[in-house]
RNA sequence: GCUCGAGUGGCGGAAUUGGUAGACGCGCUGGAUUCAAAAUCCAGUGGUAGCAAUAUCGUGUGGGUUCGAUUCCCACCUCGAGUACCA
């Protein structure tokens, strides 16, 4: 009997699903796993995309399935679910432009997903499956919203605390003596004061320290979206969703206070094993400094500007001071000389976007306000400039500028002439500033002398004591922006009334996504949910019910007969569902609760997390954060959700070119003719056209008329402009990337008519490159087609044997059938001669034999440890190789073999068990043991090196001692051939390892 | 600019408490089988010189430590990822 591997696969995976052989218990309470450990092995999960899974998607799955496997056979009760994070823009891009529902899309795309991942063989718990758009499951990121949104940050206790008590404290004692995290503009009562305002001033001044408040605040907006973006969704000024400009905009949204829990995020990372570079973006992310605040009295003013510093040892070195253009008191200090400069330059950095600020950081630029500021210290009177340099959302928006320290500074000083004072000791500043925190402080009153550190020290506990400043730990965190002005995602559980925030009750969740006529904004300008003609909160009846009810339609309406009121229009970010989920698969099925305490405290946390690097600052940091509120709140019972991480790398696409000829062309009333050239013959044609516009025009075409298979029209004789790589699917493209220029000129209606110039024999080559593997850059395989043509366990060893897991490499088949044979080969190693029938004997094995198996156990259980899938693919056909060589058809071999084999091709594993007469599947069966004693040697075949290089190798008793070994060296004929007559200087022997004879 | 990671045959890659560089696979060359092909099997395969035994060079570059360095140290070069006027 053959390896008919489709059959063996899909019958296993049947059998699996059927048997529910995977099913994780909540704790087991009988059977083998009753006393079992728990394991939590768990996959980053997928956007369902309408592209289906490409062969980058399932890397990091089969390595945590083979992880899962493994721990299965050391007896874990392992936890190894899957979901799908099925909120999201691009079902809601193409609802906006086909009309289709987002859900229905999502649903579809689900579909196709679980197909996929079922023909790979994977081990999940399908019982356990989330989907974020779920009503039963978003009803719990709803409640969790609430509870942020009932707490605050107690800066006593460190942990968020139930707003009510905040609320018992003001009415006590006002909010000057409470240590809570809150927005800086809080502005300070008594109690008595506090018992006299308003509702609707209690609930804007408790805005200002939960956890989820509502705030005006500048946000990225994203016109072509049509939405706000986290910072972590913006690079370099562009979405990271289609590419699309991005610009700063003040807007009424909900917030997370995420910069409450900073420190703990930072000091969380000391506690759980994740890539140190994973864990340096997020450092970088947070930006922790140390330094102080110091304030500067304005003159001629009634203000005072605080500044940030780190370096406030360099205070005397001070000599101007910048504002970014946008601070709030400019325009309050600008002179009268100066507002029409200041408003100017203002106007100026304004127009430039974020980006082009960005882009273009070398060009200097600023503007001096007419105002001074006091030294602190000398009194002395400090110009006041504003200058784009200095950015409003970091630190206080303003900076003292200490030229002789900062290069930024130095810079500016240069350009505008600006006195340079130096306060360095023995350090030259005639050309750059000095950053050097070594370097001794001088002319600088108390503080000469001291080093940086000292200096700071001592700086501080000055400012403290004068009463201008104080140390003080800053940020580069901001709270994160919650609200989204789309569709395809969480409804706020909020209604508003009087203009506040109003949460509805546990009881009534979820708040269904209404249904819309059309998923754009209105006319008006709101979000999609303002086209929903249900969607209004009776809180009499506690249901949503039609807007027309409402008695006015604007939020700040104060006076609601009816007791209906407006819903929140924005919904949750992506964000969202991804940062709890992982609770979730302990217990998907309850209804009351996110998960129950029981389940909580029995699976407590991941213990193996695979997943992509890019969630760095985004959904890794943000899960973290909400782990932490629950953890505060006791709802969880720890505070780090993942124990391990691994980030595995990418898999590349090879993308294939055509080139497409920018000419000119001669008429410009006749539309161009789309031409593409073939890569070498373009190669050719460049080649040409260096050495054509060399030569004469005259010259010129006839060289081109003699280069014949050009047909070009006559016009581009005159213009030979540059050509443009546009890729082309690469299912046009065989193995010797030759296109197909028929399926590829249906591809599209433009390329209908089009032009192809070949190479002289009749093909068309295109060009190609590594690039990553995306459906817009049509260079994606995927893994339906490997299945397909040798099976799930050839690709699920493959994508292994491809190299380090957590390293990018380029997708490329070509070695996919040295791991398709070597399946073959263990096949043939269970049956007889002529692989027809399943042959294995029961009689004694060799020592050879068992030491194959042993060496291969020992490498295979270092290597899973180790994440080196790769090398242990290698061990396995080395096994293999070996037990063929020796003809070993043992039952003591080969069940065991089967068994270490299982977790990377679990389908082929199966049948050869169930063939040696097991009726249970082998999923739990326990991993073979290693001994020791199969391994062990009587000799040693020992390198003899001279001098570090080796030249010939001796087998040699490993009884013997250092001396019997130097002796026998020295005797053997090589040794006397190398040496020639001479004596080594020295012999060393190293028993076990090496022998080097130094000449 | 800063932070992190990586440079090894024709290719993917292996080898680190410093001890035979190139495991395993692909590709390539030759052979067996076959009417032929596919599949399979056997042998060879880092460069250079040589029929060969063998010699010699060889892990990005230059230096250092060592009996011995892909591995440790210093300087540099190249590539990749992240981040970017963060005071």
């Amino acid at each position: 009997m053959k390896y008919h591997f489709n059959d063996i696969e899909t019958k296993w995976q049947k059998y699996w699903a059927k048997n529910q052989t995977f099913k994780a218990l909540n704790p087991p309470v009988s059977g083998v796993l009753k006393n079992a450990p728990k394991f939590y092995v768990l996959d980053m999960f997928p956007y369902p995309s309408g592209a289906g899974l490409h062969v980058g998607h399932p890397l990091g799955y089969i390595a945590s399935d083979i992880y899962a496997r493994y721990k299965r056979h050391k007896g874990f009760n392992v936890l190894h679910p899957m979901g799908y994070d099925s909120f999201g823009l691009p079902a809601e891009q193409y609802a906006i432009q086909t009309g289709q529902h987002p859900a229905k899309t999502t649903e579809e795309n689900i579909a196709t997903y679980r197909r996929q991942m079922d023909q790979i063989g994977f081990s999940f718990d399908w019982n356990r499956e989330v989907r974020t758009s779920e009503p039963d499951y978003y009803k719990h990121t709803q409640w969790i919203f609430i509870q942020l949104f009932e707490s605050y940050y107690c800066l006593d206790t460190d942990k968020a605390q139930p707003i009510l008590k905040l609320i018992n404290r003001f009415e006590k004692d006002g909010n000057a003596t409470i240590n809570a995290v809150c927005d800086e503009d809080t502005s300070l009562f008594n109690a008595a004061e506090w018992n006299t305002f308003s509702e609707v001033k209690k609930q804007e001044i408790l805005l200002k320290y939960r956890l989820t408040y509502l705030s005006e605040t500048k946000v990225n907006w994203c016109p072509a979206l049509g939405t706000v973006l986290a910072n972590d969704e913006v690079i370099n000024g562009i979405s990271e969703r289609g590419g699309h400009p991005v610009e700063q905009k003040e807007m009424k949204q909900w917030s997370m206070r995420i910069t409450a829990y900073t420190q703990r995020l930072l000091d969380g990372l000391d506690t759980i094993d994740w890539p140190q570079p994973l864990k340096d973006s997020q450092i970088n992310w947070i930006g922790r400094s140390e330094g102080a605040l110091v304030a500067f009295k304005i003159l001629n003013s009634e203000f005072n500007i605080e500044v940030f510093t780190t370096r406030p040892d360099t205070i005397f070195g001070v000599s101007f001071m910048t504002f970014a253009p946008e601070h709030e008191l400019v325009d309050k200090i600008t002179t009268s000389d100066y507002s029409d400069a200041v408003a100017a330059y203002k106007k100026v950095t304004a127009k430039r976007s974020e980006r082009e600020r960005m882009a273009d950081v070398k060009t200097i630029s600023g503007q001096f306000t007419g105002a001074y500021a006091e030294h602190p210290f000398t009194g002395e009177k400090i110009p006041i400039w504003i200058g784009d340099y200095v950015l409003a959302g970091y630190g206080t928006g303003a900076v003292m500028a200490v030229p002789c320290g900062d290069q930024r500074d130095y810079d500016f000083a240069k350009y505008f002439d600006i006195p340079i004072p130096n306060i360095f000791k023995d350090i030259d500043i005639s050309e750059y500033a000095c950053e050097d925190k070594q370097a001794i402080i001088t002319n600088s009153d108390f503080i000469s002398d001291m080093p940086a550190k000292k200096a700071i020290k001592r700086m501080i506990y000055e400012l403290g004591q004068r009463g201008i400043g104080a140390g003080k730990i800053n940020y580069r965190l901001r709270d994160a922006v919650f609200s989204r002005q789309r569709y395809w995602g969480e409804p706020f559980p909020v209604y508003y009334k009087d203009g506040m925030p109003q949460m509805i009750a546990k009881k009534h969740l979820p708040i269904l996504l209404p249904e819309v006529e059309k998923y754009l904004p209105t006319e008006d300008g709101k979000p999609p949910l303002g086209n929903a003609t249900q969607w209004a909160w009776d809180t009499n009846l506690n249901k949503v019910v039609n807007n027309n009810l409402i008695t006015s339609n604007t939020i700040e309406n104060s006076l609601n007969a009816n007791g209906i009121y407006p819903l929140e229009l924005n919904t949750m970010p992506g964000w969202a569902g991804s940062s709890w989920y992982f609770n979730r698969y302990m217990d998907p099925d309850n209804t009351e609760e996110f998960a129950s305490q029981e389940a909580l405290n029995y699976w407590k946390n991941v213990d193996l997390y695979i997943g992509g690097s890019e969630h760095a600052t985004g959904h890794l940091l943000y899960a973290r954060f909400w782990q932490k509120f629950l953890f505060d709140k006791g709802l969880v019972s720890v505070d780090e959700y993942v124990k391990k991480l691994i980030n595995q790398g990418m898999i590349l696409g090879t993308s294939a070119f055509v080139y497409r000829w920018n000419y000119e062309s001669e008429d410009p009333q006749k539309p161009k003719k789309l031409i593409f050239v073939s890569k070498t013959k373009m190669e050719k044609v460049i080649k040409e056209r260096k050495t054509i516009e060399n030569s004469e025009k005259g010259a010129l075409k006839k060289r081109i008329s003699e280069t014949g298979r050009i047909k070009i029209p006559q016009a581009v004789y005159n213009n030979w402009s540059n050509f443009t790589p546009i890729h082309t699917d690469i299912r046009f493209v065989n193995a010797s990337n030759e296109l197909d220029i028929e399926a590829f000129k249906n591809w599209r209606e433009e390329y209908k008519e089009a032009e192809f110039v070949t190479e002289s024999d009749g093909k068309f080559i295109v060009g190609r490159e590594v690039e990553k593997m995306s459906k817009s850059k049509y260079n994606v395989v995927n893994p339906d087609d490997i299945c397909h043509n040798y099976g799930a366990d050839t690709l699920r060893m493959y994508e292994m044997f491809l190299g380090p897991l957590e390293q990018a490499k380029p997708w490329n088949t070509a070695g996919i059938t040295g791991v398709h044979s070597f399946l073959k080969k263990l096949w043939r190693l269970y049956h007889s001669g002529d692989q027809e029938t399943f042959y294995v004997s029961d009689q004694k094995p060799s020592d050879e034999a068992l030491k194959t198996l042993h060496k291969t156990i020992k490498k295979v259980e270092e290597d899973i440890v180790n994440f080196s899938f790769n090398t242990s693919v290698a061990t396995f056909m080395i096994a293999v190789n070996e037990l063929t060589a020796q003809n070993c058809n043992k039952r003591e071999i080969l069940e065991p073999l089967a068994i270490l084999i299982e977790p990377y091709a679990p389908h082929i594993a199966e049948e050869l068990w169930e063939k040696l007469g097991h009726t249970d599947s082998i999923a739990k069966v326990p991993f073979p043991k290693f001994e020791e004693k199969y391994l062990v040697e009587s000799t040693k075949v020992y390198p003899i090196s001279f001098n570090g290089k080796m030249r010939f190798t001796l087998e040699l008793s490993l009884d013997l001692s250092k001396e019997e070994i130097e002796k026998i060296v020295l005797a053997h004929k090589k040794t006397q051939k190398q040496l020639k007559g001479r004596i080594p200087k020295k012999v060393i022997v190293v028993p076990g390892k090496i022998v080097n004879l130094v000449e």
